[in-house]
DNA sequence: ATTCTTGTTGAATG
DNA sequence: GCATTCAACAAGAA
Protein backbone atom coordinates (compact mmCIF):
# COMPACT_ATOMS: atom_id res chain seq x y z
CA UNK A 1 0.00 0.00 0.00
CA UNK A 2 2.88 3.06 0.59
CA UNK A 3 2.35 5.03 -1.63
CA UNK A 4 3.49 8.71 -1.93
CA UNK A 5 0.09 9.49 0.73
CA UNK A 6 1.28 6.27 2.95
CA UNK A 7 5.04 7.10 2.89
CA UNK A 8 4.36 11.25 3.78
CA UNK A 9 2.33 9.79 6.79
CA UNK A 10 4.83 7.62 7.82
CA UNK A 11 7.43 10.59 7.62
CA UNK A 12 4.83 12.78 10.12
CA UNK A 13 4.93 9.81 12.29
CA UNK A 14 8.43 8.92 12.39
CA UNK A 15 8.86 13.26 12.83
CA UNK A 16 6.80 12.94 15.60
CA UNK A 17 8.03 10.37 17.58
CA UNK A 18 11.63 9.79 16.81
CA UNK A 19 13.64 13.03 16.18
CA UNK A 20 15.90 13.97 18.51
CA UNK A 21 16.52 10.80 20.31
CA UNK A 22 20.25 9.16 20.65
CA UNK A 23 20.10 5.59 19.30
CA UNK A 24 21.85 2.89 21.25
CA UNK A 25 21.42 -0.07 19.41
CA UNK A 26 19.90 -1.45 16.12
CA UNK A 27 18.94 -5.03 14.96
CA UNK A 28 18.45 -6.20 11.03
CA UNK A 29 16.01 -9.37 10.59
CA UNK A 30 17.49 -10.14 7.20
CA UNK A 31 19.87 -9.16 5.00
CA UNK A 32 17.50 -9.54 1.60
CA UNK A 33 16.09 -5.40 2.86
CA UNK A 34 19.73 -4.36 2.74
CA UNK A 35 20.96 -3.47 -0.79
CA UNK A 36 23.69 -0.83 -1.03
CA UNK A 37 24.32 -0.98 2.40
CA UNK A 38 26.13 -3.95 4.45
CA UNK A 39 24.62 -5.03 7.75
CA UNK A 40 27.76 -3.68 9.78
CA UNK A 41 27.32 -0.51 8.23
CA UNK A 42 23.89 -0.10 9.37
CA UNK A 43 24.74 -0.76 12.81
CA UNK A 44 28.15 1.82 13.00
CA UNK A 45 25.89 4.21 11.26
CA UNK A 46 23.17 4.36 13.47
CA UNK A 47 24.87 3.59 16.46
CA UNK A 48 25.03 6.61 19.27
CA UNK A 49 23.34 8.93 16.28
CA UNK A 50 20.19 10.75 16.52
CA UNK A 51 17.60 11.22 13.36
CA UNK A 52 17.75 15.21 13.04
CA UNK A 53 15.27 15.95 10.05
CA UNK A 54 13.20 13.46 8.04
CA UNK A 55 12.63 13.58 4.13
CA UNK A 56 10.60 11.67 1.95
CA UNK A 57 10.59 11.56 -2.05
CA UNK A 58 8.09 9.85 -4.08
CA UNK A 59 8.10 6.44 -1.94
CA UNK A 60 11.31 7.05 -0.25
CA UNK A 61 11.51 7.76 3.19
CA UNK A 62 14.88 9.61 4.70
CA UNK A 63 15.37 9.89 8.22
CA UNK A 64 18.64 11.90 8.58
CA UNK A 65 21.77 11.61 11.20
CA UNK A 66 23.19 13.46 13.12
CA UNK A 67 26.37 11.92 12.32
CA UNK A 68 26.14 12.77 8.52
CA UNK A 69 23.75 10.99 5.77
CA UNK A 70 20.66 9.59 6.23
CA UNK A 71 18.45 5.78 6.65
CA UNK A 72 16.35 5.23 3.45
CA UNK A 73 13.59 2.93 3.72
CA UNK A 74 11.03 2.03 1.24
CA UNK A 75 8.32 0.20 2.34
CA UNK A 76 7.60 -2.22 -0.90
CA UNK A 77 3.43 -3.36 -0.80
CA UNK A 78 3.38 -4.27 3.31
CA UNK A 79 5.58 -2.35 4.69
CA UNK A 80 5.24 0.19 8.37
CA UNK A 81 6.77 2.09 10.75
CA UNK A 82 5.84 1.45 14.65
CA UNK A 83 7.04 3.90 17.20
CA UNK A 84 6.88 2.11 21.08
CA UNK A 85 7.55 4.33 24.08
CA UNK A 86 8.59 0.98 26.16
CA UNK A 87 10.57 -1.64 24.25
CA UNK A 88 8.23 -4.30 22.89
CA UNK A 89 8.85 -5.19 19.33
CA UNK A 90 6.25 -5.90 16.96
CA UNK A 91 5.89 -8.69 15.05
CA UNK A 92 7.96 -8.95 11.22
CA UNK A 93 10.05 -6.26 12.52
CA UNK A 94 12.80 -6.12 10.27
CA UNK A 95 14.68 -3.47 11.65
CA UNK A 96 15.03 -2.58 15.33
CA UNK A 97 16.03 1.05 16.50
CA UNK A 98 16.47 1.25 20.01
CA UNK A 99 17.05 4.59 21.57
CA UNK A 100 18.51 5.25 25.20
CA UNK A 101 15.28 6.15 26.42
CA UNK A 102 14.14 2.80 26.40
CA UNK A 103 11.56 3.76 23.09
CA UNK A 104 11.86 1.86 19.66
CA UNK A 105 11.21 2.67 16.25
CA UNK A 106 10.64 -0.30 14.24
CA UNK A 107 10.42 -0.88 10.34
CA UNK A 108 7.87 -3.63 10.14
CA UNK A 109 6.72 -5.60 7.18
CA UNK A 110 5.38 -8.94 6.36
CA UNK A 111 6.84 -9.63 3.02
CA UNK A 112 10.42 -8.98 1.85
CA UNK A 113 9.79 -6.42 -0.61
CA UNK A 114 10.99 -3.36 0.36
CA UNK A 115 14.50 -1.66 1.19
CA UNK A 116 16.75 -0.55 3.60
CA UNK A 117 20.12 1.82 3.10
CA UNK A 118 22.22 4.26 4.35
CA UNK A 119 22.86 7.02 1.98
CA UNK A 120 25.21 9.64 1.67
CA UNK A 121 23.29 12.57 0.32
CA UNK A 122 19.24 12.23 -0.26
CA UNK A 123 19.37 13.93 -3.82
CA UNK A 124 22.89 11.62 -4.49
CA UNK A 125 19.82 8.88 -4.08
CA UNK A 126 17.40 10.21 -5.56
CA UNK A 127 19.61 10.52 -8.75
CA UNK A 128 21.53 7.96 -9.02
CA UNK A 129 18.17 5.77 -8.49
CA UNK A 130 16.64 8.10 -11.50
CA UNK A 131 13.56 8.55 -9.39
CA UNK A 132 11.21 11.85 -11.40
CA UNK A 133 10.45 14.52 -9.50
CA UNK A 134 8.39 14.15 -6.51
CA UNK A 135 4.26 14.27 -7.25
CA UNK A 136 3.66 16.98 -4.93
CA UNK A 137 4.26 19.95 -5.79
CA UNK A 138 4.95 19.79 -9.95
CA UNK A 139 4.09 22.88 -12.11
CA UNK A 140 1.89 22.60 -14.34
CA UNK A 141 4.66 22.72 -17.29
CA UNK A 142 6.69 19.72 -15.37
CA UNK A 143 3.55 17.46 -15.29
CA UNK A 144 2.63 18.37 -19.68
CA UNK A 145 6.42 17.12 -20.08
CA UNK A 146 5.45 13.88 -18.34
CA UNK A 147 2.38 13.50 -20.26
CA UNK A 148 3.66 14.57 -23.47
CA UNK A 149 6.72 12.39 -23.32
CA UNK A 150 4.82 9.53 -22.35
CA UNK A 151 3.61 6.51 -25.52
CA UNK A 152 1.89 4.09 -23.58
CA UNK A 153 -1.68 4.52 -21.12
CA UNK A 154 -1.72 7.47 -19.05
CA UNK A 155 -1.70 5.19 -15.82
CA UNK A 156 1.41 3.40 -16.98
CA UNK A 157 3.18 6.52 -17.54
CA UNK A 158 1.56 8.57 -13.85
CA UNK A 159 3.21 5.14 -12.34
CA UNK A 160 6.93 5.43 -13.86
CA UNK A 161 8.82 6.50 -10.91
CA UNK A 162 11.86 7.61 -13.30
CA UNK A 163 9.11 10.51 -14.77
CA UNK A 164 7.12 11.21 -11.78
CA UNK A 165 7.86 9.85 -7.99
CA UNK A 166 5.01 8.48 -5.39
CA UNK A 167 1.72 7.23 -7.09
CA UNK A 168 1.43 3.88 -7.50
CA UNK A 169 -1.57 1.66 -8.58
CA UNK A 170 -4.36 2.78 -6.06
CA UNK A 171 -3.94 6.15 -5.86
CA UNK A 172 -3.60 6.57 -9.53
CA UNK A 173 -6.30 5.23 -9.96
CA UNK A 174 -8.02 7.61 -8.14
CA UNK A 175 -6.45 10.74 -8.87
CA UNK A 176 -7.86 9.33 -13.24
CA UNK A 177 -11.42 8.97 -11.84
CA UNK A 178 -11.65 12.34 -9.96
CA UNK A 179 -10.35 13.67 -13.47
CA UNK A 180 -12.76 11.76 -15.42
CA UNK A 181 -10.17 10.43 -17.83
CA UNK A 182 -10.03 6.42 -18.42
CA UNK A 183 -6.92 5.20 -17.44
CA UNK A 184 -6.40 2.95 -20.21
CA UNK A 185 -6.16 6.32 -22.97
CA UNK A 186 -3.04 6.91 -24.97
CA UNK A 187 -0.64 10.09 -23.34
CA UNK A 188 -1.30 11.62 -26.70
CA UNK A 189 -4.95 11.93 -26.45
CA UNK A 190 -5.14 13.71 -23.03
CA UNK A 191 -5.74 17.27 -23.73
CA UNK A 192 -4.06 20.39 -22.76
CA UNK A 193 -7.35 21.16 -20.35
CA UNK A 194 -7.06 17.65 -18.74
CA UNK A 195 -3.71 17.57 -18.24
CA UNK A 196 -4.55 21.14 -16.29
CA UNK A 197 -7.17 19.22 -14.37
CA UNK A 198 -4.73 16.37 -13.23
CA UNK A 199 -2.15 18.34 -11.71
CA UNK A 200 -4.89 19.67 -9.62
CA UNK A 201 -6.22 16.39 -8.90
CA UNK A 202 -2.69 14.89 -8.04
CA UNK A 203 -2.40 17.87 -5.72
CA UNK A 204 -5.88 16.72 -4.23
CA UNK A 205 -5.85 13.40 -3.85
CA UNK A 206 -2.73 13.62 -2.30
CA UNK A 207 -3.16 15.87 0.21
CA UNK A 208 -6.02 14.42 1.30
CA UNK A 209 -5.35 11.14 1.53
CA UNK A 210 -2.57 12.79 3.50
CA UNK A 211 -5.39 14.42 5.71
CA UNK A 212 -7.08 11.00 6.52
CA UNK A 213 -4.01 9.51 7.40
CA UNK A 214 -4.47 7.24 4.08
CA UNK A 215 -6.87 5.28 5.87
CA UNK A 216 -9.16 3.85 3.28
CA UNK A 217 -11.83 3.99 5.98
CA UNK A 218 -11.39 7.94 6.57
CA UNK A 219 -11.50 9.09 2.77
CA UNK A 220 -14.11 11.18 1.07
CA UNK A 221 -17.83 9.78 -0.07
CA UNK A 222 -17.12 10.78 -3.57
CA UNK A 223 -13.89 8.43 -4.01
CA UNK A 224 -13.57 5.25 -5.98
CA UNK A 225 -10.56 4.26 -3.69
CA UNK A 226 -12.80 2.28 -0.35
CA UNK A 227 -14.83 0.48 -3.93
CA UNK A 228 -11.97 -1.09 -5.78
CA UNK A 229 -14.36 -4.42 -6.47
CA UNK A 230 -15.80 -5.24 -9.47
CA UNK A 231 -19.48 -4.43 -9.73
CA UNK A 232 -19.21 -2.38 -6.80
CA UNK A 233 -21.35 1.01 -6.99
CA UNK A 234 -19.95 3.98 -8.42
CA UNK A 235 -20.22 7.07 -5.90
CA UNK A 236 -20.27 9.29 -8.89
CA UNK A 237 -23.32 7.64 -10.76
CA UNK A 238 -25.97 4.68 -11.21
CA UNK A 239 -22.95 2.99 -12.95
CA UNK A 240 -20.83 -0.34 -11.53
CA UNK A 241 -17.16 -0.28 -11.06
CA UNK A 242 -15.43 -2.27 -13.76
CA UNK A 243 -11.78 -3.92 -13.17
CA UNK A 244 -9.47 -4.04 -16.20
CA UNK A 245 -5.79 -4.75 -16.52
CA UNK A 246 -3.36 -1.88 -17.58
CA UNK A 247 0.50 -2.61 -18.29
CA UNK A 248 -0.16 -5.56 -15.52
CA UNK A 249 -2.16 -3.90 -12.68
CA UNK A 250 -5.19 -4.47 -11.50
CA UNK A 251 -7.42 -1.38 -12.58
CA UNK A 252 -10.66 0.01 -11.27
CA UNK A 253 -12.81 2.53 -13.10
CA UNK A 254 -16.31 3.73 -13.78
CA UNK A 255 -16.69 3.84 -17.51
CA UNK A 256 -19.87 6.06 -17.22
CA UNK A 257 -17.57 8.88 -15.15
CA UNK A 258 -14.57 7.99 -17.34
CA UNK A 259 -14.13 9.04 -20.53
C1' DA B 1 -4.69 -25.99 -3.26
C1' DT B 2 -4.67 -22.16 -6.25
C1' DT B 3 -4.89 -17.51 -7.33
C1' DC B 4 -4.27 -12.83 -6.25
C1' DT B 5 -1.67 -8.81 -4.61
C1' DT B 6 -1.08 -1.91 -3.10
C1' DG B 7 6.13 -2.22 -5.52
C1' DT B 8 10.47 -2.65 -8.07
C1' DT B 9 13.64 -4.72 -11.22
C1' DG B 10 15.78 -6.63 -15.13
C1' DA B 11 14.75 -9.16 -19.27
C1' DA B 12 11.93 -9.33 -23.25
C1' DT B 13 9.42 -6.89 -26.64
C1' DG B 14 7.98 -3.33 -29.89
C1' DG C 1 18.74 2.96 -28.71
C1' DC C 2 14.65 3.91 -26.31
C1' DA C 3 10.24 3.25 -24.01
C1' DT C 4 7.12 -0.02 -22.49
C1' DT C 5 5.47 -4.46 -20.86
C1' DC C 6 6.05 -8.71 -18.44
C1' DA C 7 7.67 -12.23 -15.28
C1' DA C 8 9.83 -12.78 -11.08
C1' DC C 9 10.31 -11.73 -6.53
C1' DA C 10 7.97 -12.89 -1.03
C1' DA C 11 4.62 -14.50 1.51
C1' DG C 12 0.14 -13.67 3.49
C1' DA C 13 -4.86 -13.52 2.32
C1' DA C 14 -8.92 -15.00 -0.07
Amino acid sequence: MPELPDVEYLRRYAHDTALGREIDSTSLRDERLLRETSRQLVARRLKGARFDETARHGKHLFLTLSSGGALMLHFGMTGTLRFRPDANEPDFSQLVIRFTDGSVLAYVNKRMLGRIAVVEHVDEYVREHELGPDALGMSRDDLAEVVRGGRGAIKSTLMNQSRIAGLGNVYTDEILYQCGIDPRRPCADVTDEEITTLREQIESVCITAVRCQANPQRVPDSWLLPRREEGASCPGCEGEVVKVTVSGRSTYLCAGCQQ
